[in-house]
DNA sequence: ACGGTTCATCGAAGCGTTTCGACGGATATC
DNA sequence: GATATCCGTCGAAACGCTTCGATGAACCGT
């Protein structure tokens, strides 16, 4: 069969590269060269191969060049799916993922971990990504030690319990209970309590959720006033429970802390509907993303959960550290607190 | 170089079909249809080969596969990150999408349609995806017409204006409005009000929305009673706000059904906020998840939007349009209503 | 005008699979 | 007992790309 007998066969939209170097009259070689950039190649013919890149269509063929180079310019985003995640945040941190990985040039590849580890090593060893993104990490994650034996460039979102030589990105946890401390004590609350996540997260262990409550809990009793911290369900009527236990048990409690996206709005219901004036005589702050905080009525007082900043983070990390750059271990984000109306000035402590 | 030698130099973990060959003692094109199934192998020599992948930790190369089969063994899930889309929802088709793609041995790669048109012709071009499965199908969907000129099999989820010669499972939106008015209805309301997505998706024409108000009206009309349609924003005070229009507007509505997942915490509170005991003189019905249905106080009457029964669905039709084998034009998911607290009976209408 | 550089390009050897045709050895057919 | 038929296996040719060493042309200093 002829040379272009065979291309002729082909399903249209089946470009090759020697199309393209026959096409501009150059050698495969130097086609490659040009979309690769790794040696020199005249003004006047890469112009001329450019030009028949884009006259002809084509694209490289990802195999191919997977095969050849050994580097596949996908990453995986590994996912757990467990009860408790909060969904709009988690999908903040997805696609912040997957549009930072497309502007490096590398494809997402979705893992949800219910294949285990044998999912990963499968990917790892069948050379499908050059690394992983792995979120929701807890503080005894099971992948954490699978991930050093795995030998597969990776970044974490959270902080395992040994984080030693891996690279890890988070928002300060601690710091960010610590803030909502800071700003009811300032507010003048001598009684506070936080509002935390469902309990089966604080039985797996997961990092966030322990690291602020403890950071709220530490801080409160550095200035001396009181603090307890309690979990909280996601439905409407577990979280009216728990506001209503928690005023119970500790009388007088005036500042609130709520660390549960999809709760919020359940509890400031529930403070209405009990007569307060949120912003008046109790003061609510939250640990939540940006939209849900500014949705709420009255609008909350929040930490945001600098969910696209992680993401980007975890990705130019994930990058350098395939290029061969070093990563530093740990990175964690100062948290940042918005004042709006749930704890306005001006309020009867 | 020897073999051998060859062999060692490689990083560890990189075991090729060869050296499983070697390992059994059988030819590489052996090995490789006792993993294909594609011919005949005598059971001894099948054990023998399994057997050595086994020890040998086997992983074939993904992009050695694709490149040779011309089957990537990889679907993209596309979904366009919208503003007014509900991420819950969201999360839970692509999470079925996965699972199920697993289950059919492949992978899912996320894309974001951001990139647009270019990005999908690259993973098509590139052959790096075997098959599109898209998400939050508009009306007058832009992708659709790409999708034409692409020849990759895709399936959506959602149902274009157009959709000759395409592939399509959707929930039934317009039984699923029909279904609401139909049980208002039933227990004995007259004036009846849906309050549906934000004001910007029924702008973008996105076929749910537009099937559901539809369906709802025409229901409404068929039994007589007078209905209304209006949109409602997701944050706490536009939910209010349209709660509070419908009423004024339209005095004596005693049934209402919510078709937006974020508003409808809201509505339930305004409308407690204005005296009206849901499920006495008021009933509610939602579209929504099945667990936000449960999570609210009252719980609500709703037609569960199936998340995972939708993306398993349009994961098997894509994997059987990629055996060669036809798939229906469209499909739609009979609606089914579960009665909760916000309607029951015994209401004074 | 001649070795030594540097620059731009070429040719060919892989990379790890799949798949097709071929080929012995049993078994069935007359 | 020769011939046709299968069955199980093998060898080799793709697949489209990257990368390395080689090659020729142009340029330098002398």
């Amino acid at each position: 069969m002829t040379e272009a007998g065979r291309k002729r066969a082909q399903r249209p939209g089946s470009v090759t590269i020697a199309d393209v170097a026959g096409h501009a009259g150059v050698a495969v070689s130097t086609v490659s060269y040009v979309l690769s950039g790794k040696r020199m190649i005249s003004e006047t013919t890469r112009q001329r191969v450019l030009a028949s890149i884009r006259v002809l269509g084509y694209h490289p063929h990802a195999g191919a060049r997977s095969l050849a180079s050994k580097r596949s310019n996908v990453i995986a985003m590994v996912l757990p799916l467990r009860s408790g995640m909060h969904m709009p945040v988690l999908m903040r941190f997805a696609t912040a993922v997957a549009i930072t990985a497309r502007q490096h040039d590398h494809d997402v590849l979705l893992v949800t971990a219910d294949e285990g580890p044998d999912g990963l090593r499968r990917l790892a060893a069948g050379s499908m990504v050059d690394g992983l993104i792995l979120m929701d990490v807890e503080w005894e994650d099971p992948r954490v030690p699978l991930l050093r034996e795995l030998d597969l460039c990776s970044v974490l979102i959270g902080i395992p319990s040994d984080g030693t030589g891996l690279t890890c990105v988070d928002l300060d946890f601690a710091a960010a209970g610590a803030a909502c401390a800071d700003h009811l004590a300032e507010l003048g609350h001598t009684r506070v309590a936080l509002l935390g996540a469902p309990a089966v997260v604080y039985g797996r262990d997961t990092g966030f959720a322990r690291r602020t409550r403890a950071g709220f809990l530490e801080r409160a009793a550095a200035r001396g006033i009181e603090a307890a911290a309690v979990p909280c369900e996601d439905d409407a009527a577990s979280a009216a429970g728990a506001v209503r236990g928690v005023l119970a048990n500790h009388p007088g409690t005036t500042g609130l802390a709520v660390h549960n996206e999809a709760a919020v709005g359940h509890v400031l219901a529930e403070l209405k509907a009990l007569g307060h004036k949120v912003g008046r005589d109790i003061a609510v702050v939250a640990i939540c993303p940006e939209d849900v905080a500014e949705r709420t009525s009255p609008a909350l007082s929040s930490v945001l959960i600098p969910a696209e900043d992680l993401g980007e983070r975890a990705v130019a990390l994930l990058m350098s550290k395939l290029d061969g750059g070093v990563a530093p271990g740990e990175t964690l984000l100062a948290p940042r607190l918005t004042v709006r109306e749930s704890s306005g000035t001006g309020q009867s402590r």
